[in-house]
DNA sequence: TAAGCGTCGATTGTCGACAGTTTCGGCTTG
DNA sequence: CAAGCCGAAACTGTCGACAATCGACGCTTA
């Protein structure tokens, strides 16, 4: 089996904090693709895999359950959640929703070294784009709006938009690429961060939904190439 | 203690999806004010008062930990999240994040039916402000809002709202009371729904600006007339 | 008297166990 | 041969138990 990896060596869990340390492990395997949506998540398994009792691993499927990643099936057990092809349209609408707000905020409170963290992040998603590394590209693609959400300076957006982003890289793993030419997704970036730094709020949320709108619609196309038909939960 | 009301009978919990009825209980408790922020959730306490073993209370706890109601101090136990004025803030401008998002796409669903839906829940708003009933004029609120977010049609953007209102519920029900006059909370929403009807994206926007603001700020001002001071968590 | 320390009770974290249910495979039967 | 039934294995939901840890109380001491 071996799903859920280990950091590296044989010693499988440390001792504190067990119930957070499963959630990790769960959620890395559910971005990373090892469990994909749908696949049951047993707890008796997960435990003796992790070398634990059944207790911690229920506990940290509770939280999942609660952030979306999970869903429960009374007397069936856990399962990773499938999103259908309009739970994407809904994750993206409401990522739409906050990282607007959230743009509009962060350049009110623009400062240089928010100015600098940004750039950084874009100058990241370059290199990893030069070095067409898909894993690495997503990765720094959502440093950097994580980043504008960070700017923003409300921390229960910014915990929103893990949440979402967690979800979405399900889907974006499933597909496992996200353009086809890596370098379009950094050069997009840029209009963006130019409207940020303008501080102009109309430009900004223009420019901003233009791009998500834009990775909507390829990530919607893609799904949905991929998706054999509608399924209903 | 008695802090877990049973719905009124003597019988206190049926046997079927355990977790989720505890999980019930407890954010029932917490928006009643029962437990109040800050509370410590024992569990051995909670699983004693329902005639239940811990471990279903912990996985209950595990949800609302996710939900951010409950906040888990390793070693420690499960408290009451506790709100600062920035977390308020904080969850106030994501509530107005979210409903103008909400209200621009209800615009643009707004059919028969929904908008009778949207006058029968001022209808209740206008008769729980009559009746001078303190519970059901926030109730009757909360309903006209959710509505909105209803007819949006986006159910995880619902899901959001739920967990936002479930959190201002606590705050609100510390104060005790959301306006001095309980009629002007129903005639603030007038304009909101004729813009509504109107369909005119900014004259919405700006309607659940001005109608957010105002509650933003009678609620910020309340709790900070109430808290002694900033604590840092 | 106030501060520091040690002990005791209470609570948490984790475990193994048990009953009831679901699921999977094979077998029977039309 | 397909469909349905039956039994066993596996799993879930819940429980009680035990060790480890935390907080509080009281005692000692400067």
């Amino acid at each position: 089996m071996r799903l859920l990896s280990p950091p590296v060596g044989l010693p499988v869990l440390s001792e504190s904090d067990l119930v957070r340390q499963v959630a990790r492990r769960l959620t890395d395997a559910i971005t990373r693709g090892d469990l994909p949506p749908g696949a049951k998540v047993a707890e008796a398994a997960v435990a003796r895999e992790l070398g634990i009792s059944r207790a911690p691993v229920r506990e940290a499927a509770r939280l999942l359950e609660s952030q979306g990643l999970l869903c429960a099936h009374p007397r069936r057990g856990f399962f990773v959640r499938e999103l259908s092809p309009a739970d994407i349209d809904d994750l993206y609408d409401l990522r739409l929703c906050i990282e607007r707000h959230a743009a509009v905020e962060a350049a009110r409170r623009l400062d240089a070294p928010a100015r600098a963290a940004l750039r950084a992040c874009l100058d990241d998603l370059y290199a990893a784009a030069q070095r067409d590394d898909a894993a690495r590209t997503v990765e720094a693609d959502y440093r950097f709006h994580r980043k504008i959400c960070e700017i923003a300076g409300n921390g229960r957006l910014l915990r929103l938009f893990d949440g979402l982003a967690t979800e979405l890289k399900v889907v974006i793993g499933l597909i496992g690429r996200l353009y086809d030419d890596p370098h379009a997704i950094a050069r997009t970036h840029e209009p963006v961060l130019a409207a940020l730094e303008a501080g102009h709020a109309e430009r900004i949320v223009a420019h901003v939904d233009h791009h998500l709108g834009v990775a909507r619609r390829e990530v919607g196309r893609l799904v949905r190439a991929l998706s054999p038909g509608p399924e209903a939960p």
